[in-house]
DNA sequence: TTCCTTTAATTTAACGTTTCAGCCACCGTT
DNA sequence: AACGGTGGCTGAAACGTTAAATTAAAGGAA
């Protein structure tokens, strides 16, 4: 079928081996013969098959990235700037879904793990490390992503959680907020960092902590909306009234500032809201939303980068975490006159 | 490494060929023999290598999709709605960005090709059909995503944008507006077919049509936001005003509503917009913004079972042109009083 | 008994590369 | 003239699997 080194072997009388290695540019072919070879090559738009180059050298030149969902901005932009990455340095990308599902995350493991590939990503929404032991038996590098695990020594790329949480609660006690509530995640790693962030801040600046203040969204990232807008209507039913809300992330603050309005009461006004994601539209949104920036971009950026690293390194090197810091992003919902 | 065929085989005192089919799950072999293999596999946490298969079988059952920007809500449902559809059937998808660049789409294309893969799919940003000719040496399937390209008899999935336009429109119509203005998109397919279905729409009922009435924002999807806002700048300086907007996409009708209110007028009290790709925020924008939906999950899913079937396929078919229709989303830009 | 069929396995050869170990001719030394 | 080095090339083997052809043994029909 296609173009085959053999084709352009005997085509120009000389040996498989020949070939292969002016594609390899090794040094020990004649300038001629190399040019002879090239300028075949060039003509039949000749293409290594990768899958025969992988059988005997034990390396694909490619990697595999699991996330919870293609289409959450968040992951979309880590894959965004690690297929950047990657692809610079001649690597493909296979990227698969869980649909946060910790069995389809288990098979998809699974699946690419026989591809062979050089390394995995991957943003688990697993309980337990199981999985990861079953990688590492396999002797494949992989990094986690957004999510660490605790007592699991694996390579880590993400934002610092802690930091999130701190940042975005003292925006808001800078903002002159008194009683600031925290609407969570899902038990995942990220969610249980922001609460502690959110935590130290409120203890560090004094402020006062109340009852029934710390609500868990409902499901994480199935429609956030309803369950920041849930939330937010049991957060209105408390007294004291909060009056500054940090959210898990900017779908839930979306909802929990409808709600708000629905109330009769105004953002920033009467409460003030961040978010977390620091997504595209927030600017467009019908209050413009503060948020904390996450770095997806660079997390994918860091990832490949380390990837790379460990695929490169004979030996596997001790497990790296990276920790990008967050930074906030004011807008119309946190803008309260002191 | 890695377990092998060939371990098994030594290990149960078999040959490879019969582990092999035990695997493949061929008929002739013992029940005792099929048992113990399979028992020894499992043990083994044995996968086969999918290179040194797709080598001899020249399948590799993976396939590629290339698209111009992963971030994009759009291609990532697309891209999701896909992944959904080859994971059933164990394929494995690896995506690529072209970033919107013809040069790099073109060598994303070699870079997959060269992986042998058993289908690829693309939302082209190419001006030329030059590079599915390459494809089509190679004997690979391939699908055009999105993006048409006339007389190229190729494979097609997407919307129908001559309705997108023309839904659109009459959406604007019937919700009283005379003057109505198009910002169009790039010089792509489905650019040319939404203000084609435009123009449709205002002859087919008597509207009138101005001049300068037709813009193009700038460049298409960096920025988008910005495009919107400048054209609609320009807009707002004609006589007569637009008193309806028909934008090419959602995050320019955002920039066009930010222009309109910056301007002291309202939306939709004065001009009505409508967008097309019904974002999952856009009810939550400042105006809710009406829309004009895409199918983009539809597309994908659509476009995976296409491609499925033309892996299966011995010959050939006869290409085959999807399209997808197109649907409104009324929302509160749009809503005014007759 | 002999011959044919069926079942359950095996042997051999490919697939398209790379790796490794040579080989040969030529050159400059001594 | 013999030697060693080097530049430029080749042959054989391997990677892990599947496809095609073959064999061995057992069972059934004549």
């Amino acid at each position: 079928m296609a173009v085959t080194m053999k084709d352009i072997a005997r085509e120009l009388g000389l040996s498989v081996v020949t070939v292969s290695k002016v594609i390899r540019n090794h040094t020990d072919i004649g300038a001629e013969t190399r040019q002879r070879v090239l300028k075949r090559i060039k003509e039949l738009n000749y293409q290594p098959n990768m899958a025969a180059r992988a059988l005997v050298t034990g390396r694909t030149y490619s990697a595999g990235l699991i996330v919870p969902d293609l289409v959450h901005p968040f992951f979309a932009e880590v894959a965004s700037g690690l297929s950047d990455v990657l692809r610079r340095k001649n690597y493909s990308l296979l990227i698969s879904s869980s649909e946060g599902d910790p069995d389809l995350e288990r098979q998809e493991i699974k699946r690419l793990l026989s591809r062979r590939l050089d390394a995995l990503m991957i943003a688990s929404t697993q309980w337990t490390v199981e999985s990861f032991r079953r990688i590492e038996e396999q002797k494949v590098p992989y990094v986690l992503l957004d999510r660490a695990f605790l007592g699991l020594p694996a390579n880590f790329v993400g934002v610092d959680d802690i930091a999130v949480g701190r940042l975005a609660t003292e925006h808001l006690i800078s903002a002159g907020c008194q009683r600031i509530a925290h609407i969570r995640g899902p038990a995942a790693s990220t969610a249980v960092g922001r609460l502690e962030g959110y935590r130290q801040a409120l203890a560090h600046h004094d402020v006062s902590q109340f009852r029934g203040y710390v609500l868990a969204g409902r499901s994480a990232d199935v429609d956030s909306w309803s369950s920041g807008h849930e939330a937010m209507k049991k957060l209105l039913a408390l007294t004291p009234r909060p009056d500054g809300v940090f959210c898990y992330n900017d779908p839930i603050a979306i909802g929990v500032i409808d709600a708000i309005l629905e109330a009769g009461l105004r953002v920033p006004g009467d409460i003030a809201v961040i978010g977390c994601g620091n997504l595209h539209f927030d600017k467009s949104l019908r209050v413009p939303l503060s948020s904390v920036d996450q770095q997806s971009r660079a997390i994918g950026e860091r990832a490949g980068k380390l990837v790379l690293s460990l695929i490169e390194a004979k030996v596997a090197p001790q497990p790296k975490s990276i920790m990008l810091q967050p930074s906030i992003v004011p807008r119309e919902s946190t803008r309260r006159p002191q």
